[in-house]
DNA sequence: AAATATATTAAACTCAGGTCAGAATAAAGT
DNA sequence: ACTTTATTCTGACCTGAGTTTAATATATTT
C-alpha cells in the first residue's frame, strides 16, 4: 500500500466523518459511527487520525479552502468594481454560512482555536495534537489568504473610486469580515422573537448591506450632498 | 432547610463552578471537581442541578446579567449624547469580553444554542433539559434586554443629532453588536501575525472604531461637506 | 521463503457524566 | 414524645464513548 492508497484511505474516513458531522454534529458523531460508516474498524480510525479532534481539524481544512474558495471565485471575475465585489461576497459568505452549515461551524471553530493560541497563558487549552496536527499550520495560511484576497477587494473599490479613498484596506476588510461572522451570530437570536418581530432575517439584511455600503462609500456624499455641490460649480 | 437555604447551597455550588470553568475551562472541569469545590457528594449536585448543562445556564445566567449592567451602566448616564454612549458601549463590551472571558464564552455559547432554538429542524440538536432549564427563557429574555436598551442608544442619538436620522434604530443596534461580536471573534487570529503584523489588537482597534462612528454619522458629511453647506446660507 | 514493515482488528482500558438504592437528617402529624 | 413522612445527602455503580494495545493478517523487502 503506498502513499497514494493510503490517502485514499484517509480520503474515506473523511468524507465518511464529514457526512456524519453534517447529519448528525460534531459531538453525536461517534468514532464508531465513522468506523461503521468507513467500513473499518474503529481502532483503525486511529491509525490514520490522531483522534476524533485530528480528524474534524481535516475536515475543517476541507471546510475552509470552500470558504477561501467562495473569496476567490468573486475576485476572479473582473470588471466588476470593488464595492461590487464585496456585497457580492456579503451575500455568499452568509449563502455559504447557511449551505454548509456544519464546515461554517468548522471555521468558527477554528478561530476560536486560533484565538486560544493566540495567547500564550491559553495556549495550553488547546489538546497538543490539534497543535501537531499537519492541518492546523495550513489553516492559518488558509486563513490569512482570505484576508489578503477581501484586501485586495479593498484596495480595488478604493482604486476604481467606488470606495472612500482615505479607507486602510486591511483594516477596513477585516472590519467587513467582522460583521459578517457577527451578523451570523446574531441573525438566530433575533429570528426568536418570531410574533412581533419587525427585525428578522429578512428585514434586516437589507439595513445591514446599507450600513456596510454607508460605511465604505459614504452615503452622505454621494446621495444626499453631491446633488448640492453640483449647483456649486 | 426552606426554599432560602436551598438557595443558598445553590449560589455555594454556582460559584465553586464559576471559579473552576474560569480557571479551566467548561470542558476541563468534571462534576467531580465541582463536588469537591463545593465539600458535598457528587450526586447531590445532580440534586441542584440537573445536569452539567444546567449548572452551565445557571453561570451564562450570571454572565448575561453581568453583560446587561454594562449596556445598563452607560444608558443610566445622563449628559451624553447618543454616539458617545455607543462608541463608550464598544469599549467596555472589548473591556468585558476580555477581563470576563468565561462569562463572555458562556454568551457566545448561548447565542449559538439560541441559532438552533429558531431553527425548527435543529432544535433538537439541544439537550432537552437545557430548554427545561429555568434560566433559559430568562436569557432569552436577558438578551432582548441588551437589545432594547443598545436600540435606545441609537434613538437617543438619532434625537440628539449625533447619529444621521435615516437610520432605523434597532436595525442598526444589532449591526453594531454583530461588528462588536466579529470584531472579538476575529481579533485572536489577525493578532498571530506576529512578527510583521501591521494589523493586531492596537493599530486594528482605531480603524474599527472610525468605521463604526463613519458608519453612525456620516463623517463626510460632518467633517468635509458640512463647511461647504454653511457657505451656501 | 524468511524477515521485516505495514495494516487491521477486537477486546480492553479509562475517564467522566449520570443514576440509584439506601442512609442520615429534618419536618409534619398524631 | 414517638411515629411517619418528606427532604437532603452519600458513595457505589452504571454507561457510553474516546483511546490504547496486544495480537493477527497482509504486504513489502531482502
Amino acid at each position: 500500500m503506498g502513499a497514494q492508497e493510503r490517502q485514499q484511505k484517509e480520503k474515506l474516513i473523511l468524507e465518511a466523518s464529514i457526512k456524519l458531522f453534517t447529519e448528525k454534529g460534531y459531538l453525536a458523531t461517534k468514532m464508531d459511527d465513522v468506523a461503521k460508516a468507513s467500513k473499518i474498524s474503529k481502532g483503525l480510525t486511529y491509525f490514520y487520525y490522531k483522534n476524533k479532534e485530528d480528524l474534524y481539524m481535516a475536515v475543517t481544512k476541507k471546510a475552509f479552502d470552500e470558504l477561501k474558495d467562495v473569496f476567490r471565485d468573486i475576485i476572479k471575475v473582473k470588471g466588476r468594481n470593488g464595492l461590487d465585489m464585496l456585497i457580492e461576497l456579503s451575500n455568499n459568505y452568509f449563502k455559504f454560512a447557511k449551505t454548509n452549515r456544519m464546515y461554517y461551524e468548522a471555521v468558527l471553530n477554528f478561530m476560536g482555536l486560533v484565538q486560544l493560541y493566540n495567547d500564550e497563558s491559553l495556549r495550553l487549552k488547546i489538546d497538543p495534537l490539534v497543535l501537531e496536527s499537519e492541518h492546523f499550520l495550513k489553516l492559518l495560511e488558509v486563513h490569512h489568504d482570505c484576508g489578503k484576497i477581501g484586501t485586495q477587494m479593498v484596495t480595488q473599490g478604493i482604486k476604481d473610486g467606488s470606495i472612500r479613498p482615505e479607507l486602510q484596506a486591511e483594516a477596513t476588510f477585516y472590519t467587513i469580515w467582522a460583521m459578517l461572522i457577527g451578523y451570523e451570530k446574531l441573525l438566530g437570536p433575533i429570528g426568536y422573537e418570531g410574533k412581533d418581530a419587525k427585525i428578522n432575517l429578512e428585514t434586516w439584511k437589507p439595513s445591514f448591506n446599507r450600513l456596510l455600503q454607508d460605511m465604505l462609500k459614504g452615503t452622505f456624499q454621494a446621495q444626499k450632498i453631491q446633488p448640492v455641490q453640483g449647483s456649486l460649480f
